[in-house]
DNA sequence: TATTTTACATACATGACGTATGTCAATGCA
DNA sequence: TGCATTGACATACGTCATGTATGTAAAATA
């Protein structure tokens, strides 16, 4: 099948880089992993940075994927805004995601919103915050600013929940808090 | 005067730390651009990361001194609180600050609120919230996370004005959203 | 069939980190 | 005063990781 070197290179790198760290994985290690040697990392990836950039593009879909059906699941409006936001807080406990994409990411590939992924997370939350605002149902607000503000506010929900003593019982706070901040842009109070 | 020779390399790192990023500068580098090599550095820091970890400790406190006094100026309660909110986010348009502390800190030295230096910023933050919530201005939700989700919006607010093509003009904006978002904490809706 | 391109492997050059060791001055102590 | 110890660095070395240059076999193409 074609891609499939690509493939399992993409796998070893993601174990790889959840595991150590992007600076602290060795490119001889995770292609000999899967029977490969270098050689094959750069010629389907150029240097190091960007096998990490796929690596986040692949992360970043499937969160994407797993946010839009659980908004979908949540009916329309603002409910599906929020079921989307807490899919995101979900996603990000896994410990691949928060290291991958939500540490190096951005350390290594600068800020996501310039991503060449486009951080499809990120382009959801905009998407889903523009048809609410047109409905009225937030306020008048920058949705550029406002989605990246919810955004930030989600990821460090997570991370908070993740290197808190107890998690299970972190996470439904992390999401009442959430949720209180996100009403903020609600045009009326809608408790 | 003692300390002079940390001095100078933590001067010296916070400049390369800056400009190249925390992998990408050399410690060989950094030392000699005062006049000493790494031997200094190890003798006084352990490793890279003790250094990064001084570095960061060093602008983080100068940070929660800026958002201090801004919240002073502001007077008391809830006013207070989003100057300090808002003086983070300018404070982290500085490039020193992003790269150093938003971007490598989290990275190489893990989660913000396990950093040695605790993270003065949030620790203020909880702090506000606290007292606001003991008066009844801020509703019931776990202060711990609310500080960090606020926190996180505020930082991501920065990223997003640093990186947009008119950063004039997005601040206002991303001053505005937080505001909206930071209310969403208000006991009763303070327009 | 000849040629070009793809898909890797291999070898090499460069540079970075950490550690082990050496030096020299300051300080404590007898 | 003389000696031992510690602090504050510099130097040399080993290891390892990245990137590049080169080689090669198979596949596609003409």
């Amino acid at each position: 099948m074609i891609g499939e070197t690509r493939a399992k290179l993409l796998a070893s790198a993601r174990k790889a880089f959840a595991e150590k760290g992007f600076a602290g994985a060795s490119m001889d290690d995770l292609t000999a992993a899967v029977g490969l040697t270098r050689g094959a990392l750069y010629h389907h990836f150029g240097d190091k940075t960007g096998l990490l950039a796929a690596v986040v593009e692949q992360l970043d879909g499937e969160m994407a994927a797993r946010a839009a059906a659980a908004g979908a699941d949540a009916g329309e409006g603002w409910a599906a805004l929020e079921a989307q936001g807490a899919s995101y807080i979900e996603a990000a406990l896994d410990p691949e995601i928060q290291r991958i994409v939500l540490l190096d990411g951005p350390a290594f590939l600068g800020d996501p919103s310039l991503w060449p992924s486009q951080n499809a997370c990120l382009e959801d939350t905009r998407r889903a915050l523009g048809q609410l605002s047109q409905s009225g149902i937030v306020k008048a607000v920058d949705i550029d600013a406002a989605a990246r503000l919810l955004n930030g506010a989600a990821l460090n929900a997570a991370l908070w929940v993740a290197t808190s003593s107890d998690p299970g019982a972190a996470l439904p706070k992390a999401l009442e808090a959430f949720g209180m901040l996100a009403r903020g842009f609600l045009a009326d109070k809608g408790e």
